[in-house]
DNA sequence: TCCCAAAGTCGACCGCGGTCGAGATTTGCG
DNA sequence: CGCAAATCTCGACCGCGGTCGACTTTGGGA
């Protein structure tokens, strides 16, 4: 029977995993330690490592666990009726709660996904994915609606507004803006930029 | 006299700078420790600690004197008469060319200054703010020759645009973009957008 | 000049993340 | 079933960043 082996792995990695839900939200991710985690899964600190290839690694799955709620969350409160912004605004804000409602926590985890290395980079990929994915449909249906430009490129549109919320955490991070208010308010003008256009009025009728 | 002892604090400081300067050039940060940078300054390991908080604050004074050389290389390509776009594409490719040279070293720096520790908040704020002027000024001229919109703010519009850079970065990090080629590329259109701005025609009358 | 408090220096020490090879366990095959 | 190869487990071990208190040097007032 190879499964038996299969199934333990599977089985031990879970425990990890569990672990790391439990201690991460309880003591922080620097504050964990790998033998905190072995201990409380079970397994000698070596065997970590057979699962997953460093702590940063074991922190990114235990985010796309975690992640999974904040989109839940925003599933509940979007609606795709509503005016770009707001639908940009909803979503941004939803992450950024949530995000930052651990300040350790929310910076570690928007330094993997903005400027991973190497090793993570992968894994930091699939989490940056959904978020552009998510921002993707929704740049999507306000096309449809006649409220994005024709024959702009969508991805570098996405970018482009993922990219305001990064800013926006980066505010937040360096102490510009101290309060997810502050944030708001920001963000909004960041945005209405973006669709207005900062340029002067000649520079668009050239286009 | 009193002078004596801070005189040798100084040369002290810097002694471990200027080993930090060596070190981290030759065997990055990472592959760099405390007691290399403590032997190359001739001092004891936890001497080093009486002139920097932690080895980050070792790295971002080393940053403050980098930068200067980066500063400096612009300020020759630079030219006050060109573009809005093309100045800002000259700063932001200047600077990216030089932050990634050496790809851990332009991680790190860009972590740090996109979302310190709030050890480190103060020290990367310095770093941040000289870009953020840097852009400042060349919006202003902009503005000055009518190629920016009235009545937006100017620092909320600085923002915007380095956020453009942060994400070019972003992207040169999680392997969408591998060249400085491509990020020209991209960025440049990222520039556009902003200047030109996305939403439908009708939006901006409204405005 | 002497003396002692204040300031500075130092490396042993701690806990951490990550490695490694010895030993235990499972697997597939005759 | 027997047994060797493959796989998995583990904690001692390494080098690191950072701390600490014992020790040395400095400087100004009596």
């Amino acid at each position: 029977m190879s499964g038996v082996r299969a199934a333990k792995k599977e089985e031990t990695r879970r425990a990890i995993l569990k672990a790391a839900v439990e201690l991460f939200g309880e003591k922080g991710f620097e504050g964990t330690s790998i033998e905190d985690l072995a201990r409380a899964a079970g397994v000698g600190k070596g065997t970590v490592y057979g699962y997953f290839q460093d702590k940063n690694e074991i922190f990114l799955a235990f985010c796309e666990e975690e992640i999974d709620y904040a989109f839940a969350a925003l599933a509940e409160r979007s609606d795709s009726d509503a005016p770009l912004l707001e639908q940009l605004m909803t979503l941004f804000m939803t992450q950024f709660r949530y995000v930052t409602e651990n300040r350790e926590f929310g910076r570690h985890l928007v330094r993997e996904m903005a400027f991973p290395r190497p090793v993570d980079a992968h894994k930091s990929k699939d989490l940056d994915a959904r978020y552009l994915e998510a921002v993707g449909e929704i740049l999507d249906r306000g096309k449809k609606r006649g409220e994005l430009r024709e024959g702009c490129d969508l991805f570098l549109t996405t970018v482009h507004f993922y990219s305001l919320y990064l800013v926006a955490l980066s505010g937040f991070y360096s102490g510009y803006v101290d309060t997810a208010e502050e944030v708001e308010v920001s963000l909004r003008e960041l945005l209405r930029q973006a669709l207005e256009g900062l340029g002067a009025q000649s520079v668009r009728s050239e286009a």
